[in-house]
DNA sequence: TTGAAAGCGCTAACAA
DNA sequence: TTGTTAGCGCTTTCAA
């Protein structure tokens, strides 16, 4: 038995598709169709237990009513509360959401984008891990409208929604600064060219100038995406040990700092009193550690909502606007106990 | 300028959508098209730039090589690890997948399935808040290829991928029984119909029941899925404080652990000397807790697969298995310090 | 107030 | 070795 279709309805009515489709998308009054003939249009669509096909409908008008989300990956909770949000927001539009994961790896991500531009989507967001701009130019040509969040390109005029990372750093270490740390050891995930942690490291980096303090670079350790356990394991002696040293260590995404808590517990310090700590990325379990931990509370919820209003936006009227959106939201540092001398 | 398509590079070469469609499938030499004329074809498809339209294709092959997923929240750790793993084993079949929070919600689950369907999904994995079968029933009766996960329906023939919670359940009851707790607290999320939350219920009960413990029915509390918080708040003090008094809570999913805990640190409890503590499904940071949470984790990686695993297989030879896959994965309880009376 | 026909981009049967 | 034609299910002119 297969699904009904338009014309299953309009032959066993004796009508044309013209009219059912007419009448099933509500234009049966504005185009003037018998009440009597759109009562049995419907009565019978449902009884055939109809539903229209929304790939053909989209082949059509040439619309999908679907977007993309390409993020590094969903299985982390910071990019899995983005996309709860993004599909709430988009749904009120109409539209579903396909995502896909690039685990921070340039070649997949192109990958991903080609594998759903092909499957017609109508816009773009964007968390990408590409190192140049070479195929976000290409995006462009396309002519898909997209939004960048969380990452953004800043040679490039395209519309993006991020935090204000570079304060937000700035902030932790001012932060940490003046609770009378010195050696603060940074943990940036690689690759270390995304905007983000390039921002971050730069409010660390003028932080401490700011304040005086010589910035050695033995203090700034790079852990790979796909291997953070062990490149963890190893940084953090070399860090936290003679003769490095580091009082205090500033994790810069949520798995950084899960894992490194970890460490830190098995190697038997205490914090703050052996090493202070302070998380870019807040999780609601950091609060009820032993301390708490002080943390970036990053806006993820306004990001994702400011994400699809603009993409809503650009779908709607593409091209028309000249200026594009370029959102820039403050992160709020939620002091805790991990990060206080005494 | 707009996208093209397979008649304009037909065009542009003079030969036909044919030729140039069976090229660029890769079908050339099967069907014996000549050498030159298939590198013609393929480079004037590279320099114009052609994407093929898997829109257009699904509508003409009658299958979008799309999958559904449906859970209650992608925002929670939980399903999205799920999610992330259904990613990845459904593209290696070159699927992609659309998610969907139905927010254990039944009507917003029924819409979501009515969306998805109209996508034309090719399948559908299902975490179900529904409280009947009818609904899964229809599904069946649309001939969607589709798994359970998560949650089943007992009286039902169908595919399905699941935990053993009894036995989990059991197990955790038993273990806090041998330990000297007595009065055991059980926190379950509504709704409680819901089949994980019966056998995790069920197990609850026989493990008491099988030690010579009298059920107490002023130690369970339902806590509504929408409104945790104000819930917890509440319920927690029923249960710690007198008469209940209870000496140890178990509760039910990680949103639970995470907000029990807090409100327990704020009423200045001690964990385990004042209550022992249960979750069930692990979080990594439940190890770094003072004192660390034992925790039921849950075979979410294996559920993933297999459930993609399954619905491959039914969406390739549909309705010719007679018998269903039904998978039940056993959990494994990690004991840690937040439950030893020692 | 309704219908016929074209066409979105693709593939498959059949012909040449 | 290649082309013609039909049709997936839908919407939209245009005509009646």
């Amino acid at each position: 038995m297969k699904k009904t279709s338009l014309s299953d309805i309009a032959k066993a009515l004796g009508v044309s598709k013209t009219l059912v489709s007419l009448v099933l998308n509500n234009r049966g009054d504005e185009v003037g169709i018998n009440k009597d003939t759109q009562k049995k249009v419907i009565k019978m669509a449902r009884k055939m237990n109809y539903k229209p096909n929304m790939v053909a409908r989209g082949l059509r008008l040439g619309a999908s009513k679907t977007i993309g989300l390409i993020i590094p990956n969903i299985g982390n909770l910071f990019y899995a509360r983005i996309a709860r949000v993004i599909e709430d927001e988009a749904g009120k539009y109409g539209y579903r959401v396909m995502s896909a994961s690039s685990d921070e790896n340039p070649e997949k991500e192109v990958g991903l984008i080609k594998v759903l531009m092909e499957r017609q989507i109508d816009g773009l967001i964007l968390a990408s891990s590409l190192k140049d701009r070479t195929e976000i130019i290409n995006l462009r040509k396309e002519k898909v409208p997209f939004v960048l969040i969380d990452r953004y390109f800043p040679q490039m005029k395209t519309n993006y929604v991020i935090v204000d990372n570079y304060h937000a750093s700035y902030n932790v270490v001012t932060h940490l600064i003046n609770q009378g740390f010195r050696k603060i050891g940074l943990l940036k995930i690689t690759p270390s060219y995304l905007t983000p942690i390039r921002s971050r490291f730069e409010g660390y980096r003028d932080a401490l100038h700011d304040h005086g303090i010589r910035f050695d670079k033995r203090l700034v350790k790079e852990i790979p995406f796909g291997g953070i356990s062990n490149a963890m394991e190893q940084a953090l002696p070399e860090l936290l040990f003679k003769p490095v040293s580091a009082d205090a260590l500033f994790f810069l995404n949520n798995d950084l700092t899960v894992t490194g808590l970890g460490i830190i517990n098995k190697l038997g310090l205490r914090i703050p009193q052996d090493v202070a700590i302070i998380s870019f990325d807040d999780l609601k379990l950091f609060q009820l550690l032993y301390p708490p931990v002080t943390a970036v509370a990053q806006p993820w919820q306004e990001m994702a909502k400011e994400a699809v209003r603009v993409l809503m936006q650009e779908i709607k009227s593409p091209g028309t606007i000249k200026e594009k959106s370029q959102v820039i939201l403050p992160a709020r540092l939620e002091v805790r106990k991990s990060c206080s001398k005494f």
